[in-house]
RNA sequence: GGGCGAUUAGCUCAGUUGGUUAGAGCGCCUGCCUUACAAGCAGGAUGUCGGGGGUUCGAGUCCCUCAUCGCCCACCA
């Protein structure tokens, strides 16, 4: 059947029938393999990280995706049963700000609602949105198990959530109390300390003096909050400074209150700061806080969940704390109390969601005892059990572990996993219960509620690893093969997450899968051997991590929707095409540092798209002659089963050898490379190899054998149109994993729409991953055609700097040694088809008539054109030459003369450095020659 | 205050365990519409690898130091 592509490749069509062709035939759908079956297939588990339902993917989740899907393609076509389990997340906070903010768009607030009918909006809102999140992944080309899709408010998760809050709690991991928190007076709810992002700010510090009460003394003190004074129940100044010994014991009158608080010794004060009086307000500072708990001081509470100022404030009861603070001051300074106004730089913290300054807080919340949980999960990253990549990863997370405190986990918002807990009315009792208890477990009392609370998000997400398996339901968990697929093999993440996420992956990972054993079988024709590091503890979320950086824009700068420099992944798409956009991620993505994501780039890899397609549209021309003549069938090609090398490739001359030579090591580096995950090395090999090798030599070099040149019958192709074909096939089996929709698409036509079938699958995402065959690999001749090319951009060189007009066909001269010289024999026809010139003469090289000469170590070569040689320019050229062999010949030889050199430096070395030197000689002595000829 | 990272061509960045002539893409210059591809082909120019010191036979790569920039963590009024 004739092959009729366009001239340009046009992405849009093909990758959109190509997404829906996967996933209407549940192509990446994975059955749950038996345990315990003898010889298992290797498997590769992967937990999408679930992007939230608050929005849009941005141009991070599609970094994320790609070098996942990278990652699971790579090991499905290496023959694993890859497990992708996608899903998305109902983001608490998150989710509840966008409706709240839709709803004020209509005039309403939550509360005008209720909470029933709120959240039934918000899942509203989770229809529309996730929907559209999904719809965005299945562009990316995600090749996710789509039958296994989870949302984390899922009956399931949410089953699993009670069962281990219900665990924690009995284990008196989890406890309920008044503490100082990070408040959100915006969104009306607790927050933990990773969501309050502090900022360096500049503000204000103010000294204000309290008068000491029975005498006429005052203490100065300095506050960054005036308006908090009201909650003032101490003064503390240090025990040390003698400043204010004599008023020890004594009492001040906090200024605009009357109200007496004592002075209190306490290192809380530092005698080198200001004044080294420091009031002490417990309800509204962490220091202040835990100064209070000290010495008992009694907590006073001077504002409400919105941060207005309260009873306790006096006249000043109603104003927000800001007006408050305004107001105060101006108060303070008529009444003669304020001593001074001073800028200065402090940290600021903001809610991480809504950007309001955050209000420490005392409340009633849940927590976690996060140290009984932190010490095995920082045993398993220092004994190896999980990976960090890079590694320096680990020590962050290290070093976060180390000092982490107890997590607030209750939120008081209605989007979220419900807290199992009820009080009861007459006991005040807590029930802590998996279902829904009738009565008081103290008191057996009906009257009890449930904790108006939800759950911190990220509480639900640190259970997915073992919770989308199934977990705590034995009879699920075998159905969805928790076995054989826990541990993940990988997390694919951004450093951003790294605590809120991760680092409460591994902690309640580790806890609930204690004891937790990997099939065996599985495990071990997985790769992970007993004496690897990583594969010790089995209860592990994952065995390897790899942390990728931000996507930046082209300038370096942080994408943010106030600086509208958010490039959007689906419009990026649209221009480019998926494929080149995954191309540009994946190629950009070296570990460790961020991406500015230039669009330049992306437009040269859709050049890249093109040249791909236009060496099929090549190809295929010739297949559809040969075809038609009669001479050769693409059924010929057979299938291509055998993942080591080429197989079929039948090598006949040095080009043949030398492809086939070169694709067997590319294979391998692009192995090793995704192997250590570094996917920039492994997209620019193929790059390289496609382009730079495939196309601008063999394609080039095979063009005469298969009638592409016109001096050859097409009937006389033999079997250099089938090694075409085959290397072709081969490197769009090595493309596949980055550009999955365009490799499918012309897989498809290689095979004539009848490609083998794997696994009862046809597409080339189950096709072999091309491993080497050393058998393949020829280094003899990688050596001949490295001289070949040489030699033809040698003349290509002498012809521009020449002017001689392109289409001229010029005699040249080549003088090598027997064996160089039998090989550039034998190659001949290359050479002058490809560099235009001819007849060649292999005879040595005289200045007399020739004008330009160049020379190698191997070779020399001149043309012969009307022009003779411009003297001036020539012994310019050669003297820069002589020259810089000298220099390379002194430096040679002062190595090889040293003797801790020789001594010490490896063979190889050490012989590279000789053939530098002789090299360098012969180079040397030929430029001598050829100056002594210009005279 | 602790911790981490960066500094390489005009721009954006590669450069795994030290190996001697430091690479790519884009941009730039020259010439080509050569029947796969002008989203292409051929040729070309461009770097005291941030400064200084050290280790080594050998340093872009390891160590120290300085400078500049960035990030993370932390309760200093």
């Amino acid at each position: 059947m004739p092959h009729d592509l366009p001239k340009t490749y046009e992405p849009g069509a093909i990758e959109e029938r190509w997404a829906n062709h996967w996933i209407e035939t549940k192509l990446f759908s994975v059955t749950t393999p038996e345990a315990g079956a003898p010889n298992p297939k290797p498997v590769f588990t992967l937990l999408l990280p679930p992007p939230n339902v608050t929005g849009r993917l941005h141009m991070g989740h599609m970094l994320n995706q790609t070098q996942m899907d990278i990652i699971v393609r790579w090991h499905r076509m290496k023959g694993f049963l890859a497990l992708w389990l996608p899903g998305t997340d109902h983001a608490g906070i998150a989710t509840q700000l966008m409706v709240e903010k839709r709803l004020a768009g209509e005039g309403k607030k939550r509360q005008d609602l209720g909470r029933e009918a709120f959240i039934e909006r918000v899942w509203e809102w989770k229809r529309e949105y996730g929907g559209a999140i999904l719809e965005q992944m299945k562009r990316l080309g995600a090749s996710v198990d789509w039958d296994r899709l989870y949302f984390t408010m899922d009956d399931n998760l949410t089953v699993a959530v009670k069962e281990v809050f219900v665990r924690l709690y009995e284990d008196g991991l989890i406890y309920r109390g008044a503490y100082l928190v990070n408040w959100c007076p915006r969104c009306g709810t607790a927050i933990s300390d990773l969501e309050v992002v502090h900022e360096e700010t500049k503000g204000k510090i103010w000294e204000i003096r309290y008068p000491v009460v029975g005498t006429s003394e005052f203490i100065t003190v300095a506050t960054t909050r005036p308006e908090t004074m009201f909650g003032d129940t101490a003064v503390a100044v240090n025990a040390a400074d003698e400043r204010y010994t004599h008023l020890h014991g004594k009492s001040v009158r906090v200024p605009l209150t009357g109200r007496d608080v004592p002075i209190i010794l306490d290192d809380l004060a530092n005698p080198e700061f200001g004044t080294g009086a420091v009031k002490v307000t417990p309800a509204h500072d962490p220091n202040d806080f835990a100064a209070g708990k000290r010495h008992n001081l009694p907590q006073l509470d001077v504002m409400d969940e919105t941060a207005h100022m309260n009873a306790n404030a006096g006249v000043y009861a109603g104003l927000d704390r800001f007006a408050a603070r305004k107001r105060v001051l101006e108060d303070l300074a008529e009444q003669g109390f304020l001593v001074s106004e001073k800028d200065h730089m402090m940290s600021l913290g903001r809610c991480q969601r809504c950007d309001t300054v955050a209000e420490p807080r005392i409340s009633t919340q849940w927590f976690v005892k996060i140290e009984p949980l932190a010490k095995p999960a920082i045993a398993v990253a220092e004994n190896g059990s999980i990976k960090f990549v890079p590694e320096q990863y680990k020590a962050t997370y290290l070093q976060w572990m180390y000092n982490i405190h107890d997590w607030c986990i209750s939120r008081q918002l209605w989007w979220g996993h419900r807290i199992p807990a009820w009080h009861c009315a007459e006991c005040s009792g807590i029930t802590v219960d998996r279902g829904t208890p009738i009565a008081c477990a103290k008191c057996g009392s009906a009257k009890i509620a449930q904790d108006p609370d939800v759950l911190d998000t990220w509480f639900s997400s640190a259970l997915l690893p073992f919770t989308t398996l199934g977990w705590p339901d034995p009879e699920e968990m075998r159905k969805r093969g928790a076995d054989v697929f826990y541990p993940t093999s990988l997390l694919v993440t951004g450093f951003d997450i790294l605590f809120f996420w991760l680092a409460r992956m591994v902690m309640l990972g580790v806890h609930f899968m204690d004891g937790h054993q990997q099939d065996a079988a599985v495990k071990s024709a997985s790769g992970w051997d007993a004496n690897l590091p990583e594969s010790k503890n089995d209860s592990v979320p994952f065995r390897h991590i790899y942390i990728h950086a931000l996507v930046r824009d082209a300038n370096r700068q942080k994408m943010s929707k106030t600086k509208g420099n958010v490039l959007d992944p689906i419009e990026v798409i649209a221009k480019y095409g998926t494929d080149a956009t995954r191309f540009t991620l994946a190629a950009m993505a070296s570990p460790g540092t961020d991406i500015a994501f230039s669009e330049d780039r992306t437009d040269g890899y859709r050049a890249f798209a093109n040249k791909i397609w236009n060496a099929a549209r090549f190809l295929f021309m010739y297949v559809d002659r040969a075809e038609t003549a009669g001479v050769w069938q693409l059924s010929q090609l057979g299938g291509a089963a055998l993942a080591n090398g080429l197989d079929g490739f039948i090598a006949e001359t040095l080009e043949d050898r030398w492809i086939l030579s070169r694709f067997n090591r590319v294979a391998a580096e692009v192995n090793e490379s995704l192997q250590s995950y570094r996917f920039h090395e492994a997209a620019n090999r193929v790059y390289d190899f496609f382009w730079g090798e495939f196309c601008d030599w063999y394609i080039e070099l095979v063009k005469p054998r298969i009638g592409a040149t016109g001096d050859m019958p097409v009937e006389t192709l033999r079997p250099a149109l089938g090694n075409l074909i085959r290397v072709f096939e081969g490197a769009l089996r090595l493309l596949h994993p980055f550009m999955p929709f365009l490799t499918e698409e012309l897989w498809h036509a290689v095979y004539d729409g009848k490609p083998p079938t794997f696994e009862g699958k046809q597409s080339i995402a189950f096709a072999a991953f091309p491993q080497k065959n050393s058998l393949q690999v020829d280094l003899d001749a990688e050596t001949d055609m490295a001289v070949l090319q040489d030699l033809i951009a040698s003349l290509r060189n002498l012809r521009t700097e020449l002017k001689i007009e392109p289409k001229l066909k010029v005699p040249a001269k080549v003088y090598a040694d027997d064996v160089t010289r039998g090989m550039i024999a034998a190659n001949i026809g290359a050479v002058e088809r490809l560099a235009n010139v001819g007849p060649v003469e292999f005879s040595e090289v005289s200045m007399s008539n020739a004008a330009g000469v160049r020379t190698t170590s191997k070779f020399e070569v001149c043309v012969i054109y009307e022009k003779k040689i411009d003297v001036a320019a020539e012994r310019e050229r050669l003297t820069k030459e002589f020259a810089e062999q000298e220099k390379r010949l002194a430096s040679a030889q002062k190595q090889l003369a040293n003797e801790a050199f020789l001594a010490k430096a490896p063979a190889p070395v050490v012989e590279k450095l000789r053939a530098t030197e002789s090299d360098s000689t012969t180079l040397i002595e030929k430029a001598k020659a050829a100056l002594a000829q210009l005279g």
